[in-house]
DNA sequence: CCTATAATTCGATAATTCTCGAATCATGGA
DNA sequence: TCCATGATTCGAGAATTATCGAATTATAGG
């Protein structure tokens, strides 16, 4: 991952309803949910729920796949591993006793 | 962590010159580096870099000790290991194979 | 083809964030 | 005590971002 992608996904991230929605698809899981069904859940507007989405898709954080007239978003685990690996590079001095643990427990199962 | 906090630190993370301190840290391990040291660096005016480095504080990302006249910067494990696991909750379902590779893959060593 | 629904794009205003000069604070040494 | 150095705080102008009404696009069904 390069440096203005980084920028992109936190910038995408660092905002509520943005969050919410990251945090709602990565609970949903591969599925996801469609725009519709966000804008409901969170009670966002849907024009502003779409800049929403559009930023955290832009970001390579979420994937975007039409059904019909509903349009599905589920998180893209590819990116998000990409931006995770980019805040922890060279994070251990080669020293693997100084990492393991952190990343240990970061695992959710 | 609640999402006020998990707000901050990604917002704190989410600008050219507070990422490039905060991976700067990451990478510098323990002993951390002095501000003087990373304006050097980093080419940045030290009031602007003061104001980014009490931003990353804040957001618990890093932390500072002083050391005579010269303040230190370290990156803060446990609140780095917080935000990622803010992200990543209940990511999978109770079906350990769908994120297990993916944290395997962001460990650094 | 026409309508209804799901979602997005556009445009403008409101709010927030960034940056840096100037001033201030804290520490160590003469 | 006085000075020099490392670092921070303050304040204001510049730049960016957020939000939402209105208009538009895409699809399914009658």
């Amino acid at each position: 991952m390069d440096e203005l992608t980084a920028i992109e996904s936190l910038a995408a991230l660092s905002q509520e309803s943005r969050l919410r929605v990251f945090r709602s698809l990565v609970q949903a899981g591969p599925e996801g949910l469609a725009a519709g069904v966000i804008a409901l859940e969170l009670d966002i507007v849907p024009n502003t729920l779409s800049t929403h989405l559009a930023q955290l898709t832009r970001a390579g954080l979420i994937r975007r796949t039409r059904d019909g007239r509903i349009i599905r978003y589920a998180a893209d685990n590819a990116g998000i591993r990409a931006l995770l690996t980019y805040l922890l590079e060279d994070c251990c001095q080669g020293r693997p006793e100084l990492c393991r643990p952190a990343v240990a427990t970061v695992a959710c199962c």
